[in-house]
RNA sequence: GGGCAAUUAGCUCAGUUGGUUAGAGCACUACCUUGACAUGGUAGGGGUCACUGGUUCGAGUCCAGUAUUGCCCACCA
């Protein structure tokens, strides 16, 4: 084996080799109980983040736990054609040719788009091969391809048919910079310091002179967004509002317009905030909108879709950006004397999610779903338990959320996207015909109609593409085939885990339990894992912007994908959100050099036996030539059984971080730090009986450390699997077993007991304790005479003299001595004692250091023990803690009285 | 405004139905160039578990309130 481990080509080497074999393809056919993940699938524009890394470190040790454990293991990946991002991305190099996507004309710009998918879209996909995913990648899907499509489709015109789509007049979120509606939850509110204009409105009095004549009165209107002005249709108050009863049923001037326009009386208004009059300007805020249509107002659309002002606004404003048309009004009102005063004012202004845009307010007509009937089943099948959320806490808010669902606006203004299946005859928007295919609508319309003589060119299909989401929300079946009813889809549909971060439990999670359950009859996953997002030191999301991104990818290059991996499921937590920092990632490094270091160790020692194979040993079974086993052998044995089962169990519960840390310390603090130490005396020593043995347990207990720790670290494992050779026979440790317990036979022969368990963890805590006298008096190890161990009864004593070699080397000390009570007596007195261990006072010991340092001990131990004897004096502990709780205090009360005995005598030893 | 969380060592976090003297990693201190590993070993210092009450024989853990922080949703024209 090489000194050094070469991360980069070991990764490389092995994901190759994986993907040849086809270690990640998975089919109905294989056997086994399924197990299924689909992942959310990425940005085809995106690039691997920490976030990714997270969400799919996470799965990525489910399913090849899952895998190991024997079930038949599928993990779809693909990725998503995000409508806005892509086009957008297209539309900025098409701007780098001075060209826009009109130029090239619809078909020309979505081939073009296609062009771009081909040649760049697999950035992300080659990007999560470095982090080790074990995707089936033979199933990649992308929510744009030719089946995602057709069920897109179909599940468009099931809806429509079933009544659930509509199409409908109504204020959307409207980027004027992607030129599309946005769903409300794609629309970020964000701080902003802004104005707050009064303007007077001149009220039209009868009784005080017609419309035109100079005016006396008028209402005080605030407003933030003057530039919507033009397009008001009344003006309101509370209907509650003393101050301003006598105004209802007059009208006011428009200003700069001369329009008359209603006072009306609407309970929207809050008579607390601003003048208590606003303006209702119906085409351009959803509020007034909704009062607009209480009232029956008209709705004046003012602006384009590009955010310039159109005719409608005035000829002056015509063709002026939105911004810039505030100024021009504000100038006019201000000119006109309508301008009473500004005000600062912070509020919430509404940004785009994907290019940050303002989001404007506007009318117009799109496809909606109606939500509440796909919502309720779904709610239903959380509140049953059928499916669960990974921490339950998160179904509260998936509750609050379904509970208050809005209509799904779905028509969004791109070409990029799955083009809505909805066609008109030509010239005619009022004659829909919804259909999976032109054709289809031509039938449709030929019966509608009774014209057998149309063709497909008196059609034309809308022009609107649907929402992204609209495909992912399809996601787990429409991967596995549907509508096509496919082997897949009865196999693996239902997925079992969903693994993702909080943001998208709406967008996305929600949606997806919706359209499972309607369309599949069963919600699509049985458990929602709902991991934290990913921070930075400081706490704040990471972002572009603030420059305060860890790139996985460089991360992989300077510690190892492992690496990344093994500390991300190390620190984290479903919890709360994760925060990360560079250095955090030498932890991952670090475990694996020790891993490294430590097979290579024992590679040394079993060169030296002829003839010695790992991969024999690596079984179920120990094979054992001969001899019998140490307590310390036994003790690694139980602990490495008892650390697969703990792992199992905590993997059930989706405790990543609480696994990670169990292998990590079994191997680290119990295999390297404790028995590879002891286990040298044998190793080094003459008798190659025992030396074959002890390889035979190492190898054995190595071979499911390995095992254990796959999940987590894929690329050493399987690196390492080899080198030993577990995998001679070219098997690789992805499908290796699980480690599985010993069998109740072996482990009666093997001794492997708890009595022995607990003797060698005393053991250790009689190390620990010499170690720490040395190193209180600075002991060299050579210098460190006369230690000894005391032990009650003899066969203690022989027990710990069969180890007295090994004990001298964990200890580093030339002198070891174990005596029983008897022999005690006959120690010299130059000898003091400290708990079970006796050091040689003269020359080595500060007397009067140690005697504080006794004295602190001693006081320590009498606190304890006054808590203790408090406890048990009360009668109401006696009486109502468990019995077992009673007897631990009982016995930490006997202890206690017996180490401050000890602690009084070496007390005065000191100080005498 | 509504909702959900969090507050434990200098830092990042564990602490599983309330029960020994509250743990880990990093950082820090001392010693160790020991034969797998200095990306290492050994030992150690460091916490009145945000605050105030309550329930209980017993509270980091349960309840109420306060403070601070974070997130989500909805928003005032």
């Amino acid at each position: 084996m090489d000194k050094h481990y070469d991360a980069k080509a070991v990764e490389e080497k092995w994901y190759a080799w994986w993907e040849q074999h086809g270690c990640f393809h998975a089919e109905p056919g294989d056997g086994g109980v399924p197990y299924s993940v689909v992942i959310p699938p990425p940005n085809v524009t995106g690039i691997l983040h920490m976030g990714h890394a997270l969400n799919q470190t996470i799965q990525d040790v489910l399913v090849r736990w899952r895998r190991m454990s024997g079930f038949n293991t599928l993990w779809l990946p693909g990725t998503d054609h995000a409508g806005i991002a892509t086009q957008n991305v297209v539309e900025k190099a098409l701007k780098k040719e001075g060209k826009r996507r009109q130029d090239l004309g619809r078909e020309a710009f979505v081939e073009r788009v296609w062009e771009w998918k081909r040649q760049y879209g697999g950035t992300i996909v080659h990007q999560q091969r470095k982090l080790g995913n074990s995707t089936d990648w033979q199933r990649e899907r992308f929510t744009f391809d030719e089946g995602c499509s057709k069920a897109v489709a179909k599940v468009f015109c099931n809806l429509y048919d079933e009544g659930l789509v509509y199409k409908g007049n109504y204020i959307v979120n409207w980027c004027p910079r992607c030129g599309t509606a946005l769903a409300n939850d794609e629309v970020e509110h964000e701080p902003n310091h802004g104005h707050f204009w009064y303007i007077r409105y001149p009220v039209v009095d009868s009784d005080k002179g017609a419309a035109g004549e100079p005016y006396q009165d008028y209402v005080m209107v605030a407003t933030t967004r003057p530039e919507t002005l033009p397009g008001d249709t009344a003006v309101a108050v509370n209907p509650k509002d003393e101050r301003y009863a006598h105004l209802l049923g007059k009208t006011v001037i428009l200003p700069l317009t001369g329009r008359e326009i209603p006072v009306i009386a609407d309970d929207y208004v809050d008579r607390e905030f601003g003048t208590g009059i606003v303006k209702i300007t119906p085409a351009h805020d959803p509020n007034d909108f909704l009062v607009g249509k209480r009232h029956d107002l008209a709705e004046i659309n003012i602006m384009n879709g590009d955010g310039t002002m159109n005719e409608l606004a005035g000829a002056e404003y015509c063709g002026m950006d939105r911004f810039k048309c505030r100024e021009a009004i504000v100038a006019d009102l201000e000119a006109g004397g309508y301008l009473d005063h500004i005000e600062d004012l912070d509020n919430q202004v509404g940004h785009c999610y994907r290019c940050h845009e303002v989001v404007e307010s506007r009318l117009s007509k799109q496809w909606f779903v109606k939500m509440k009937p796909l919502a309720e089943p779904a709610i239903e099948a959380v509140k049953s338990g059928e499916v669960r959320f990974v921490p339950d806490r998160w179904s509260k808010i998936y509750f609050n959320w379904m509970n208050n669902i809005q209509d799904w606006c779905i028509s969004r203004q791109l070409w990029w996207g799955h083009r809505i299946p909805a066609y008109y005859l030509r010239g005619n928007e009022e004659s829909v015909f919804v259909a999976e295919t032109a054709e289809a609508a031509l039938e449709k319309a030929k019966n509608a109609t009774g014209d057998a003589a149309l063709t497909l060119a008196d059609l034309e299909q809308d022009p609107d593409v649907l929402d992204t989401w609209f495909s992912s929300w399809l996601w787990p079946f429409s991967t596995l085939g549907w509508p096509e009813k496919t082997d897949d889809l009865d196999f693996y549909y239902p997925t079992f885990d969903l693994v993702t971060a909080q943001d998208i439990i709406f967008f996305w999670v929600a949606r997806m339990m919706m359209a499972g359950i309607h369309f599949m009859k069963k919600p699509p996953f049985k458990n929602i894992v709902i991991h934290g997002i990913v921070r930075d030191a400081q706490g704040r999301k990471m972002s572009k912007s603030l420059g305060n991104s860890l790139d996985p990818l460089e991360l992989i290059e300077a510690y190892s994908a492992d690496a990344l991996r093994f500390s991300l499921a190390l620190i984290t937590s479903l919890d709360c959100d994760t925060k990360v920092d560079k250095e955090k990632f030498e932890i991952g490094r670090n475990f694996g050099t020790k891993i490294w270091n430590a097979a290579r160790f024992m590679q040394m020692h079993a060169e030296k036996v002829p003839g010695f194979s790992f991969a024999a040993n690596a079984g179920d079974r120990l094979v054992l030539n001969s001899g019998l086993l140490t307590a310390d052998d036994r003790h690694l044995l139980l602990k490495c059984e008892r650390v697969a089962a703990q792992i199992t169990a905590l993997l059930e519960k989706y405790r990543i971080q609480d696994g990670a840390l169990a292998i990590y310390d079994f191997i680290w603090t119990d295999f390297c730090d404790w028995y590879l130490e002891y286990a040298k005396t044998g190793l080094y020593g003459e008798d190659e009986t025992r030396r074959a043995q002890l390889l035979a347990i190492m190898a054995n207990v190595f071979s499911r450390a390995l095992r254990m720790l796959h999940p987590y670290m894929p690329f050493i494992t399987e690196e390492l699997w080899h080198q030993m050779g577990y995998g001679a026979d070219g098997e690789s440790i992805m499908t290796a077993p699980w480690p599985a317990a010993f069998a109740d036979g072996d482990k009666q022969s093997w001794g492997l007991t708890d009595t022995v368990f607990n003797y060698v963890e005393q053991k250790r805590e009689l190390v620990s304790a010499g170690r720490a006298l040395r190193s209180n008096y600075n002991v060299a190890p050579a210098k460190f005479a006369h230690f000894i161990i005391h032990v009650a009864d003899q066969a203690s004593a022989d027990l710990i003299n069969a180890d007295a070699e090994s004990l001298k080397t964990l200890l580093r000390s030339d002198r070891l001595d174990v005596v029983t009570e008897g022999e005690k007596k006959a120690m010299p007195s130059s000898l003091v004692r400290l708990g079970t261990i006796y050091l040689p006072l003269e020359g080595l010991v500060d007397v009067a250091a140690e005697a504080a340092r006794v004295k602190g001990e001693l006081d320590k131990a009498r606190g304890f023990l006054k808590g203790v004897e408090a406890k048990l004096g009360n009668a109401g502990f006696v009486a109502k803690a468990p019995a077992a709780v009673v007897e631990q205090q009982r016995a930490k009360q006997a202890e206690l009285t017996e180490t401050i005995a000890k602690l009084e005598k070496l007390y005065q030893a000191f100080t005498a």
